[in-house]
DNA sequence: TTGTCGGCCGATCGCCGACAA
DNA sequence: TTGTCGGCGATCGGCCGACAA
């Protein structure tokens, strides 16, 4: 049970910073967990099932997680150490889980070697550093004309405005909804419905950068730089 | 360097969730890092530093790390292996960084033991189902008197209309502001502005469960069953 | 080509007490 | 005691072209 040590580096940082560790957010977190949570102590042997986990993942993502297999070859069970326990909350909701940290008592496996990615699909990016109009309370953003056309699928310009909705989804998996339209005279290229509700959310402020990119499949992020 | 081993259930779930090993993802997340980012390969063998890593988070968050002292007696640096590399972002803002899975090459160090928490200061707390009223468009929430008594700051009642601003924490540390006023006839006790930011951003419906709690230093903290 | 503005309208937010369950 | 409602005013979001840099 001392034959390895493991140091997620992302994971003793966060709990410091959230006070993960702290009272307080504790009895909170098990408020909003409910009565019936049932947590392993620190340093307590437990058996970890992998392929029970793997199923668990694929039942809650309803996706094949055929990636997982590759990586390790792992045996039906393995018996393990709690080395960490960490009550957190899911980023996009208030769902509360239990990170647990476990470390093998016995068993060895391969460390992963990087695999070059060779599927590169075209993406488009534009960036564009935000002007106090971009974020003010009229709550407009301006797209550069050369980048709409490259970055942004085609209006149908038979409109008398030509108008369409567009979807970008940021880091975190959130997906921002804009209304992109091409009108005033002259004309130009303008995000406006869910134009104020983005930079509110993400605080942004005049000389803060956008970045946008578009893929093959026409699917569009945004992001902050 | 195979004299161990590592699993970190949740980094293999958000990993797979948050579609961090999709290019797309990838791309985006490399033009909001910016050029200037040097991350190592998997497997790669890297010395780990703690102490220098220590410093560095205090200086990040301005606080004395004690805490981490006890739990680990370690040498100045150590061999590892690069186990696991994930591009991420912060929940609450969208700056980027990198979790460094590390597994060391030869080092033991011992496994924490789950130290009684000897601290526990009171905390008053209520749950409240949420009615229709609730999440209305009208956007007051009527706090149960009893419990307004019990959890919430009190308030001034020699004003025509006793209100004040609350502030609370979720599990996330984001911060909620609240006017917190006493009128009507019959008088009673509600959270008007700030309510409606507070249900639309966590989605909140009737029969959801809303829960605050109070600490002995008066911090107030909300979240949700 | 695009940054900033004034004006305008409608939707929403927030505030209040009246009721009644 | 508290859930629901109607009514209200103020503010804000969103839409538009005018203009000038």
């Amino acid at each position: 049970m001392e034959s390895g040590n493991v140091m997620n580096v992302q994971s003793e940082l966060s709990g410091i910073i959230d006070g993960s560790k702290s009272y307080m957010y504790e009895q909170l977190w098990k408020l909003c967990a409910g009565p019936l949570c049932d947590i392993p102590k620190l340093g307590e042997k437990v058996y970890y099932f992998p392929q029970g986990h793997i199923e668990l993942v694929e039942a809650s993502t309803r996706e094949e997680l055929n990636e997982l297999q590759p990586n390790c070859d792992l045996p039906s069970k393995l018996q393990c150490r709690v080395i960490a326990i960490h009550l957190k909350v899911e980023n996009n909701s208030d769902e509360t889980y239990v990170e647990i940290t476990l470390m093998p008592d016995t068993t060895q496996v391969v460390i992963p070697i990087e695999n070059e990615n060779q599927f590169r699909p075209i993406v488009n990016s534009f960036t564009k550093v935000l002007t106090a109009s971009d974020t003010s309370a009229h709550g407009e953003f301006s797209v550069p004309c050369k980048h709409a056309i490259e970055c942004l699928p085609p209006l149908d310009m038979s409109q008398s405005i030509p108008a369409q909705e567009l979807i970008a989804i940021d880091l975190h998996g959130n997906q921002w909804r804009f209304k992109h339209s091409y009108r005033g005279t002259p004309q130009r290229h303008l995000l406006t419905t869910g134009w104020n509700a983005f930079t509110t959310s993400k605080k942004l402020v005049v000389g803060d950068v956008i970045v946008f990119t578009r893929g093959e499949t026409g699917e569009l992020r945004v992001g902050i730089r």
